[in-house]
DNA sequence: CCGCTTTTGTTCTCTAATCGTTCCATTCAT
DNA sequence: ATGAATGGAACGATTAGAGAACAAAAGCGG
């Protein structure tokens, strides 16, 4: 796979990294390898870039990285592994993948902002992996407000919702209430009537007559993001 | 991958960082690293930053932050090398992207199970939005417990951790405690101690000493399924 | 909550030294 | 000779140090 002047060079920007953090300029490689130009090294390093033992940032100054060494070579150097049984992977590039298990949902707006859903039909979408969602339309909502905090539904949340009509009692929906207020909550029957229960104890539970309540679909996901 | 002032820099930084939680300001810098003028610190700054070697927001105030320390860089600053098991997986690449994109990023296991992260280096991955990811390398827990139920981190959820080597007081981390428990916490520091938070009234906050607890990531995003 | 002051980060310009790149002549071995 | 490896030097780009003016955040006092 190398040559011997490749390795040797291998070899010795491994070193240094290891010992200093510092990448070796071709100044330094160029002594090191007892070459009497930088040209050859300039080469040299075109072939461990090419073969992906290394890897660096154009025109810029001791800018070398070790990808992975040939064999025997212990990376990254001295105190690897002491607790933990290894753990050789160098790289690990995140790549993102092809659109296969990805769905594009509508993003239409917030939620709790008293406000039918339908009215204020954003352009945005989210891409949500299908592993989250199950069969069925979907679509997402910024949650607004804390009542739902209890529930481990915060402000500023993403909930994925599945269009439905129905939903079993305790399940999380999306309740439009009297056509004007769209709310998360968690949806009970009682007798003949409605209740939508906040996960917050400072809300009240709200009771309706069931022609107030329309159900416009279940929680099937949550998304968060800090910062 | 560096050049002597850009390590000496960073260095000065995790070091700061480690101990007081504090990222130092550029006048600090400037006085550390010896310097007459801020405009060398700012420079070096984007280097470290281009090279994924540090995070930052942008026009905010002490707001650095570490995300792998070099080879032969102590991490710790101090002797935390000797407990800490493996370090840092090298390279990350940034490609820019669609924010309406995926991403496939390693699940490494379940979190508060008592074993450090990469012991357990599963297969699998776990598809997950870009737009809730911020650049760096990131990977996913599947949460286990309700230590953190309060903060709406509930049994079962998927964590999804930006691989970084510190976090500012207040910051949900993943910390490795003594090589052996990796839990999620919120991370503070009092005087010379950490201290972990729970955010959970049942359980009571840990205090450790700085070498004790390693930083492995901070939390960037949580993905929840209801069925 | 508003306005003022201080702190902190950003940018620009110059200068010098270091570093990487490139092209071409030379050498070495087959 | 011929192709590959090496040497040499010019060239252009990056890195560094300094200084100053400017802009943006953070704190503070009312």
């Amino acid at each position: 796979m190398l040559t011997a002047k490749q390795h040797e060079l291998l070899l010795f920007i491994n070193q240094r990294l290891d010992e200093s953090g510092i990448s070796p300029s071709f100044e330094e490689m160029k002594a090191a390898l007892d070459l009497k130009s930088k040209s050859g090294v300039h080469r040299l390093i075109g072939a461990l870039e090419e073969r992906g033992f290394i890897r660096r940032l154009a025109n810029r100054a001791r800018a070398l990285e070790v990808m992975k060494m040939p064999e025997g070579g212990n990376v990254g150097g001295k105190n690897v592994a002491r607790f933990a049984p290894v753990k050789e992977s160098k790289p690990q590039i995140q790549i993102p993948v092809a659109a296969n298990d990805v769905m594009e949902i509508p993003l239409h707006g917030k939620i709790a902002a008293g406000v039918p859903i339908e009215a204020l039909e954003g352009q945005n979408s989210l891409s949500v992996p299908m592993a989250l969602l199950g069969a069925g339309e979907h679509y997402a909502l910024e949650v607004s407000g804390d009542s739902m905090i209890e529930a481990g539904i915060l402000d500023g949340d993403y909930a994925l919702i599945r269009k439905a009509n129905t939903a079993r009692d305790g399940e999380i929906v999306v309740a439009l209430v009297r056509g004007e207020e769209a709310t998360l909550k968690y949806l009970r029957r009682e007798g003949q009537q409605i209740r939508l229960d906040p996960a917050n104890g400072s809300y009240e539970p709200q009771y309706y007559a069931q022609h107030e309540v329309e159900v416009q679909g279940k929680l099937a996901g949550l998304l968060r993001r800090y910062h």
